[in-house]
DNA sequence: AATTGTATTTTTGTATACAATATTCGCCTA
DNA sequence: TAGGCGAATATTGTATACAAAAATACAATT
């Protein structure tokens, strides 16, 4: 957040952070106590940003019982990644239509900023970390859709990054990936809305695989 | 709200009404002492009863300066719909998919209901008042897509109602609305699930013509 | 008359205190 | 020893008070 002009945004912010690196775990107790004894000041702009958790379900509040961070069972998982799935190959076919030259030209360039970078470090965390969101985001603010972009970045990301930070960092993905945006960047490039949409399904498909083979294997070592 | 445990979700429930109604109109300031006034209780409640529509985007919230009741230009409920079109017309292949056949079968008897209360009514109000959003919500639900649901019911249907019940009461549209329904429902009883979604996406955006046709003409007047 | 600067007032942000509810721990009983 | 009941504890919900910021009203000046 830029300009945090509250104390309960900074807390909110730092929260935010915390939970999606896996510093505060799923099922972890939130106590506005607690807040106030870690950032200081008192329990009222604590109560907000515990507030402002839940709305963006980071949290998940009980009356009277208080609030854990958002534990989500693989069902739970599943929906969301079919919400996502079919919300950001919306914005993928939005974008092929909407962005101007210029922006796609962008595109193209951040992709090969990206090899470049995979290339660099053998193929491991940066992609993960910034590229890949890198690219979807830009794409769901390419489709121009204020309101699709809210609910992508606002509300589904922050979960699923939550989750990625825990499993992350799968080796051979990254170039894989990659390949798969750059098709989905050529597809835009041709304007091409129905294929760019496609590709764009199944790139979010396959990481769901992915990120579910993960999981099990976690499950097993555990 | 079933059991409003809190002081807070009483008043929030009665707000959200009240907006969407149009009871407190787009633009109207939502202030905390106001609140206190009307509801009784301290302003405490009042604030957290504040955040919770401004976590539901029936509010918008500036620091330091209060709440105001939210004002939809055409281009952001343009928006809205171009997201909810996506995420009901895949609901509906969801549904098509999903739902059992006993509940495909209630399904069919709401719409009898329906055609009944449409010719007894001349197909003026109820329809479009309780009707229609009951058979979107049956197949929202129908989806098996807790998260879906969320986002379409918590989310995004507050706000079309909102500007529905202002522009609301179409004359010769509640009956081909239930055409079209009736339509949806056969190719979801038939397994159909891309013609379901089809049908559902040409439905809706059918409906958000007719607002905003009728957003004009109110313009016009004004 | 319009505008700008200032003082007043209102409203929100935060702090603290109290009440109500849930959780926890110990004790008693079977 | 296991399980349930109850008191103690902790935590949230609400009320009230104060501080800071913004909105408003008004006056002075151009």
């Amino acid at each position: 957040m830029a300009d945090p002009q509250t104390l309960a945004d900074k807390v909110f912010a730092e929260l935010t952070t915390a939970i999606v690196r896996g510093e505060l775990k799923p099922g972890a107790r939130v106590s506005e106590q607690m807040l106030v004894e870690k950032y200081g000041g008192s329990r009222a702009p604590m109560r907000e940003a515990i507030q402002k958790l839940e709305a963006r379900r980071l949290v998940v509040r009980i009356p009277h019982a208080g609030a854990r961070v958002v534990s989500l069972s693989l069902s739970e998982l599943r929906d969301i990644y079919e919400v996502r799935v079919e919300l950001e190959s919306m914005a993928c076919r939005l974008a092929a239509e909407r962005m101007t030259d210029d922006e796609i030209a962008e595109l193209q360039t951040l992709l090969d900023e990206h090899a470049a970078s995979i290339e660099a470090e053998q193929g491991q965390s940066y992609y993960q970390k910034a590229g890949d969101l890198d690219l979807h985001y830009r794409l769901i603010r390419g489709s121009k859709n204020e309101r699709l972009h809210q609910m992508l970045c606002g509300e589904l990301y922050h979960l699923v990054r939550m989750y990625r930070y825990q499993t992350s960092t799968s080796t051979k993905r990254p170039l894989q990936a990659l390949q798969e945006h750059q098709r989905i960047v050529e597809a835009i490039a041709a304007r091409d809305a129905e294929l760019a949409e496609l590709l764009m399904r199944r790139h979010i498909q396959t990481s769901l695989l992915n990120l579910e083979r993960l999981m099990a294997e976690e499950e097993g070592q555990a």
